[in-house]
DNA sequence: CGCGGCTTTGATGTTCATCAAGTAAAGTGG
DNA sequence: CCACTTTACTTGATGAACATCAAAGCCGCG
């Protein structure tokens, strides 16, 4: 992993803040209610880190010290048992937020995240985080609203998935990454087969068969990891039960 | 649905509320910062509410005016779609908190709660909640903390169910039934065959069968929703995969 | 180049849902 | 309070969905 501190590009507009948090679409979902001197305060302290595919960003089990949100990029959240078997909770996009979850349960990690492309995550300490939200309501209650929305999205899909059968599950995995990923009929999987298995609770084999019966039926095209959705409407039937 | 208003029974200690909140476990978990006028406040605008089993708390849809949460009882936390099936995630306890999910995330409620056995609940305005928590920042610190723990135990609940066969699924049931909600080994199912399938995901038939394979097998004992748990440590291995 | 992990397909058996049919229990109206 | 209706429970039989095992091809990487 390579780590590089963020500089300041001299931005056009607004004050300095010794750092480019002034692009960052972040900025406003975080910072809506702290005022211009603590976010360039928050702003300078912050460390920026650089992560390639397949790069380990968080480790579960590992202190809680860091706030961290992911700038650009695509990562994977999920819990890996004992014999190894790990199970995919999340597939994280930026305006996500990558350490959201467990930083107030808990003072360690309780997923891992790893990099699914080349992501940029912004850190900041989380005892900073949490004076400011002591001192500032109106921020923690923001807060607290991201939060909730994100923990909501995991359980519904969750229970979605349940609901479906192998071709549901596969189906839906596939216009996740259309719609609200990639937002196109044509992308190259970010993931392995095996791990759109872990990702819905079925095998790496029967994945592989019900894409492969995906191609056979035209609703999709596969090279590799280009995936290319042909019969988008058919595969949102198949998608809700079909 | 009973609704009856608490009376104040001239609590012996500390300041009289005109209610009885002093004598709440729950007081604590939500008010250790805000101060006793306040608090004294929220205590006499606070609304109590008896519900009987099977009786509707909150109604998926509804608009989401009141902060509840359990005083005494137990509930179940569940989704309906179109087609009338339900899909059950989590048992609520006192010092769990029935509307904590979606309080923050939506103006409507989520998920539908349903009383299990008689329950008590509070009811206090959420606009109240909210304001409370702008104004002081270590109250809604306090709020995140817990409300991000019911969500991880979710969460890592439907991983540990996910990764399980039948007869790991039902037996992971019936422990947490004896272990976590109930303290003994011999209890009174709370729930329907039917809710326990709709618990973990499984047939209602296949739930009844594998209970009773655990019966002929002297696992458990059966007698209509009377459990008695025999083999603690069998069915402790079956759950933990077996 | 060769090793290890990912991918693919096929064959086989297990697990599970579905259908059916009957019993018990619980609520309902006269 | 009893006959009636409905809902929950139970068991068996069957087939569908899925995991597992096996074998071979592929790809990237040291």
């Amino acid at each position: 992993m390579s780590q590089i501190q963020s500089s300041n590009q001299g931005s056009i507009e607004k004050k300095q803040f010794g750092c480019d948090c002034e692009r960052c679409d972040l900025r406003d979902l975080f910072f809506d209610h702290v005022d211009d001197t603590i976010l360039a305060e928050i702003c300078s302290s912050k460390e920026e880190n650089n992560y390639e595919k397949g790069d380990l960003i968080i480790r579960e089990g590992e202190d809680l010290i860091n706030f961290i949100y992911l700038r650009s990029g695509l990562v994977k959240l999920y819990r890996t048992d004992k014999e190894g078997k790990s199970q995919i909770i999340k597939i994280g996009k930026p305006l996500d937020f990558v350490s959201l979850l467990s930083v107030f349960s808990d003072t360690m990690h309780k997923y891992s995240v790893t990099a699914l492309e080349h992501s940029v995550t912004c850190s900041i300490k989380l005892s900073r985080i949490i004076e400011l939200a002591k001192e500032n309501g109106e921020f923690a209650l923001n807060l607290m609203q991201k939060m909730s929305r994100v923990y909501d999205q995991i359980i519904i899909d969750f229970l979605e998935i349940r609901k479906k059968h192998l071709r549901g599950r596969t189906a839906h995995v596939l216009l996740f990454f259309a719609d609200s990923v990639y937002k196109s009929n044509h992308f190259e999987l970010p993931i392995s087969r095996k791990e759109i298995a872990e990702f819905i609770g079925m095998t790496p084999e029967n994945v592989i068969r019900t894409l492969s019966e995906f191609r056979k039926d035209s609703l999709i095209s596969i090279n590799g990891k280009q995936i290319a959705i042909i019969e988008k409407k058919k595969l949102l039937m198949i998608s809700e039960h079909g």
